[in-house]
DNA sequence: TTGTACGCGTTATCAT
DNA sequence: ATGATAACGCGTACAA
């Protein structure tokens, strides 16, 4: 028997075969059930190592209905606060075994929907998913179907979900407080377009910190540098003597900084500007970003923990379920 | 019966009892394979929407031994790059109706090897991998094993792998081309500690078009922004009179940008300093950063192209294996 | 401590 | 055009 062409993997039956037992056996010590003796674990264990067996996922999904893997679901891939989140859900999943997919929706609706599909063939245990739109739509279906998800920042009320937030609406309030504590009064704020009211604790933070004698205003657009862009034009066509901004995340607020910048404007001198996420650009720009940080480590932390949580069936802890942000003050306001 | 609760989700079986057929030919209809009426499938089809049923992909795995899915390994998630190529690779696949794994080896040897064992298991219909140290001892074994894997800027020579590769020997070469050409000659590079002499093509592109009248010097770090602040530091105290530095990529580049404005040295005046990448970031920092741009998406479509080549038993095709680079002067040299 | 029989949901083979 | 039966590789229930 030649050992180096593309054969057939190794199953429990050739291990069992050529240890001399049935693969029952084989499959007890695989999974360490116990109700076997030594030796014969050593034999096993020997004939595993020797054939590089290794148990096909698939066969034992089909009858545990668990495949060790969860994944992460994120609007764009393109995002480094989504990548950072990503990377320590996955270090998070590693230490309990798990392997995270991670796949992007595009911002795109039927795309989050197709992505759902897909993880629900593919059995994951469990979904991370940053939603698309109001939660009822796509959502819902799929934890219907048995699908077990953690929501990030948007409150759910169904047996196979549960929520992981940040605090926005206190990092909105930290962000206008801290303009306002630095003289400035004419104050705007650039939000996502696409997010639904469930989910617009940024702006309701930054509304509801304003004095009564403010008049909040905000704009919508794109969650990228462009969308920043777009924002602070229209923001200084709606109040030209506009002195501070509050932008959804990092990269809208990098886009509007360039923008002013590139009309001559000096930030922070002439207009102030604060962001929300604090990617790791954000210390590196010039002027680098005034903002309030996310702390990705704890929420991936958090998500995986929740997931667990879920499938294992234990009740919803109502404490930590919040994660307090930070104000980090650099150069832009 | 209830619609609402955890239920099983629909089988073959289910659709099949619904229809009144058996379950092999509602089999055929959900997989256009022919050989039944229209009006059967009609029928069928209609009980799958009404069923909401998905066909179980393990247990279809089981059998064809094929999963839809493929899966990207990179050496870290939180570099730009690499998350950009993930973009691209994941569009490419969704076009093919592939799914994407996408898993980072924290730049780890062991890791990389528990990464690859995993995906194995999940019988992933191929890897897309940026391997780590010698093509040799993780990916070999893999690939005697059956696993197919597309090899990013690596010569391989086996049944089960090909490569993809950027032209970086040429875009090395551009960069001190261009460095000489703006009158710099004490020039250094920051290499990355962890390539193996295989995948030195940076290195060799550099020392290569160097004139005879300059000693090559390279210092080598670790693949990020720290990993350039200490680059620096060291040719600086190598050869002080340095004036033009080129970097494995642009994180160094940036790391090496960032400690010489530190230390009160103006880029690109007194010290020139070139990445490669061209990541999105590098288009933001002041000074802009003159690169060396990988061409992301391109290198996912090419690699998505030559996974499912290599699947579908297709003979090598040596013409455009190799991928272009283009120079682009910003401001920091 | 160990083995046997069955089932998970699908596709493949062969028959009708 | 359609169906019956086996098989994929594993875990579970129960028997020995």
């Amino acid at each position: 028997m030649s050992t180096t062409g593309t054969e057939r993997a190794a199953t429990l039956h050739d291990v069992a075969a050529v240890v001399g037992v049935s693969p029952r056996t084989v499959s007890r010590v695989v999974n360490d059930e116990g109700g076997f003796s030594d030796a014969t674990r050593r034999r096993v264990l020997d004939a595993v190592e020797a054939l590089s067996y290794r148990p096909n996922i698939m066969a034992r999904g089909l009858i545990t209905r668990r495949t060790s893997t969860i994944a992460l679901v994120a609007p764009v891939i393109s995002d480094p606060f989504f990548t950072e989140v990503a990377d320590s859900v996955q270090r998070a999943a590693r230490e309990v075994g798990l392997n995270m997919f991670f796949a992007s929706t595009d911002d795109d609706f039927d795309r989050q929907v197709a992505v759902l599909d897909s993880l629900d063939q593919h059995a994951v245990d469990g979904v991370i998913v940053f939603p698309l739109g109001e939660i009822s739509e796509p959502l819902l279906p799929h934890a219907e179907r048995g699908l077990q998800m953690v929501v990030v920042d948007t409150p759910t009320e169904h047996r196979n979900l549960r929520t992981v937030s940040s605090d926005l609406a206190g990092g909105a309030r930290m962000a206008v407080e801290h303009l306002l504590a630095t003289g400035r009064r004419k104050l705007g704020m650039i939000a996502h377009v696409n997010s639904p009211p469930e989910r617009r604790w940024r702006e309701t933070g930054f509304c509801n910190a304003l004095p009564d004698d403010i008049e909040p205003l905000v704009v919508r657009e794109s969650a990228d540098i462009d969308g920043g862009r777009r924002g602070i034009d229209r923001l200084l066509e709606l109040r030209p003597d506009l002195d501070g901004v509050f932008a959804y995340n990092d990269l809208m607020a990098l886009g509007a900084t360039r923008e002013l910048k590139a009309r001559g404007v000096d930030v922070p001198r002439e207009i102030a500007v604060v962001g929300c996420d604090d990617i790791q650009i954000s210390a590196l720009v010039s002027p680098s970003l005034t903002t309030i940080q996310i702390d990705r480590e704890r929420l991936g932390i958090e998500a995986v923990r929740a997931l667990l949580a879920l499938r294992d069936g234990e009740p919803e802890d109502s404490a930590g379920s919040v994660i307090p942000v930070t104000l980090i003050c650099r150069e832009s306001a």
